[in-house]
DNA sequence: AAAGTAATCGATACAACATATCAATCCAAA
DNA sequence: TTTGGATTGATATGTTGTATCGATTACTTT
């Protein structure tokens, strides 16, 4: 179950806990002075009950309720705060999802497209000292692995 | 000078050099059935001319005399077959650039835009255990390393 | 509780980037 | 030189995301 550890919707009790994540998100982001408003709140519910990365057109779709500007102008803030993170596809499409915590990149399966955390960054160090060989002066990086997740290699 | 490793324009004798690259990359085209067009070529020669990575509007703007189309399609022929790879800015603006050798990774001079390789991907076993370590059979990465050149460091 | 004020909303227009269409043209092999 | 398929370019379309703006809503102040 390695792989679907992300996986937030697919329990017995998706309300309690998807609800308790919307109310953090929306807490955060009053702290950091932006409101709670209905539609909001619906787009991060909507977000929250994604099980895999997802696209924006793919959340627009799931909330027709809901116009098109504000939800990307939600996903975006959300991006902004550091709540939601961009997942980048080995074919080049960009998805999003929920961001579990800091510093950390994505597995990605090919095959069943499901995403992991590798939370601890060991490359990091390896990637300052080769930069520094080159000249560089490391500040960042973008890191996606791809490959299969444990269920999709036993099929 | 390692900032500039990778700068095919800046030398004395701009036409040679620049042209037999654009001759290499024809010729490995051809071998692969595609045909040597006076429109392709100019594509490849400016892209071969760039010293940056560049977007595909700006590779547009160089070729007035080439249609949009066909420098489009130019630039994903060659990223389909290696010539050209892409390169992701930290600001998500997505780049383009002559591709130098197999696998490896780019450096990126967030002050004045210079590119560099990673030659050497020595973090990939690393990330394959760790991969490994979620469940993951790891077959591929994406890296961009974002930082400051030694150039730009000076100043 | 009422009111003021700025944030937010949604419909829509617009922008940036890239691909699909298709008749005309060109390359390269026979 | 002929010929068939690759390539071209003008243009339409698609995709993804942002800007505009009047109407509405949430939060604060009184």
């Amino acid at each position: 179950m390695i792989a679907a550890a992300n996986n937030h919707s697919d329990h017995e009790h998706p309300r309690p806990r998807s609800a308790a994540v919307v109310d953090d998100i929306v807490s955060q982001l009053s702290d950091l002075g932006y409101r709670d408003s209905e539609p909001r709140r619906l787009v991060i519910s909507a977000i929250a009950a994604q099980s895999r990365p997802f696209t924006a057109e793919e959340l627009c779709a799931s909330l027709p309720c809901v116009g098109r500007a504000t939800v990307y102008r939600g996903l975006r803030l959300l991006v902004e705060t550091g709540q939601v993170c961009r997942v980048l596809l080995e074919d080049h499409d960009l998805r999003y999802q929920l961001s579990h915590q800091g510093h950390h990149h994505h597995l990605l399966c090919g095959v069943c497209g499901a995403s992991a955390d590798l939370e601890v960054c060991d490359a990091e160090d390896i990637l300052r000292e080769a930069a520094a060989a080159a000249g560089f002066r490391m500040s960042g990086h973008w890191l996606e692995v791809y490959g299969q997740c444990g269920e999709c290699i036993e099929d």
